[in-house]
DNA sequence: GTAGATTGATTCAAATTTGAACGCTAGATG
DNA sequence: CATCTAGCGTTCAAATTTGAATCAATCTAC
């Protein structure tokens, strides 16, 4: 292997930006939801998968390949949040090793109330900066990024076996702003 | 307050790919330094920009804010990386309150192993897949957004006196790809 | 100068995250 | 059918992170 093919400076301003932009920004969005509603950064983001997914429900590996968190951590949050009341756990008649963890009607009604101020936070700290090209690039670019991340060599598997009990397919975004 | 400006499809897709595209990257970012070098990505960082810096030092609370971490956070890291030799503290001479985080020799020699591996790891998985323009837009797009965030209000003030210990200007972006 | 407010860093307990086992079930192979 | 492999979720101990005190030192305004 030859020499390292090093950054130029607009990458390493792109790199910087990247990481500190996400940081700042992430800060900002757990601060606010810990202040105002008492929830941390993942458990919105699972109560927003799930209520993205059909019957507001996914299986734990499925959600955890989805929020690229490791399956213990999860395994504690759902915990954390059953009980609060915000999840519900569901096993799979079909298959006793899968469980499903449910959104219920009180945690819907907290990500409904959460998720306004959540979005606007959004938008102002980012979308409001970018322009619509900068939008897409972001989009289409980064997209591109995650999705060969995901398949390709080194991704965690979370092989999505089409079982009996349904499923959904990888790609269901959150309209909540997940 | 009126109505909440939610995200259009773009939006949405560009901010999940944003969220995504960082996790992942992140992830095997992490994974392969820990492997490889025994180290986690925040002190990779750590050394990073201690690197960058003038006499390879900084003091704690501007290294914190540059690594949107916490003080108390820095604080136990810097402690571990004294313990394995990576780091020192210098206390500052004309403020007893200061401290300086220092980068050893040693310190300095790890990171130039870890180093490329690293970038080739950014480069491969993010830049290589994206074009040109794209790189662009993240510089300028995530930069400007990056930048309001620091700034504006709701920052976790750094405050950056120019006392007399030196002190860099915020802007210090290390060659080794922090 | 001195009280009072600010800033810098650390400490501490509690909460969370990590990664390597573990137990259990489904599916494949013989 | 018996066994073997692999996948799923959990458990457990250790490491890390968080945020609210705490302690000390500087700066400000009297």
């Amino acid at each position: 292997m030859g020499h390292t093919r090093w950054l130029n400076d607009e990458e390493k301003r792109a790199w910087t930006a990247f990481t500190t932009a996400h940081a700042l920004l992430y800060r900002r969005l757990e601060q606010r939801l810990k202040r105002d509603f008492g929830l941390s950064g993942l458990q919105y983001e699972i109560m927003a998968r799930l209520s993205g997914a059909p019957d507001r429900e996914m299986r734990m590996a499925e959600l955890a390949g989805a929020l690229v968190n490791s399956k213990s951590g999860l395994t504690y949050q759902i915990g954390q949040m059953e009980k609060s009341g915000l999840v519900r756990r569901r096993s799979c008649p079909s298959d006793d090793r899968a469980v499903f963890a449910v959104l219920t009607d009180e945690g819907m009604a907290l990500l409904e109330r959460a998720a306004p101020g959540h979005v606007e936070t959004v938008r102002e700290l980012l979308f409001d900066v970018l322009t619509p090209g900068q939008v897409r690039a972001l989009a289409d670019g980064l997209g591109e990024a995650a999705r060969r991340m995901a398949e390709g060599p080194g991704a965690t598997r979370a092989a999505d076996d089409g079982s009996g009990c349904s499923g959904v397919g990888a790609e269901a975004t959150a309209d909540l702003g997940a």
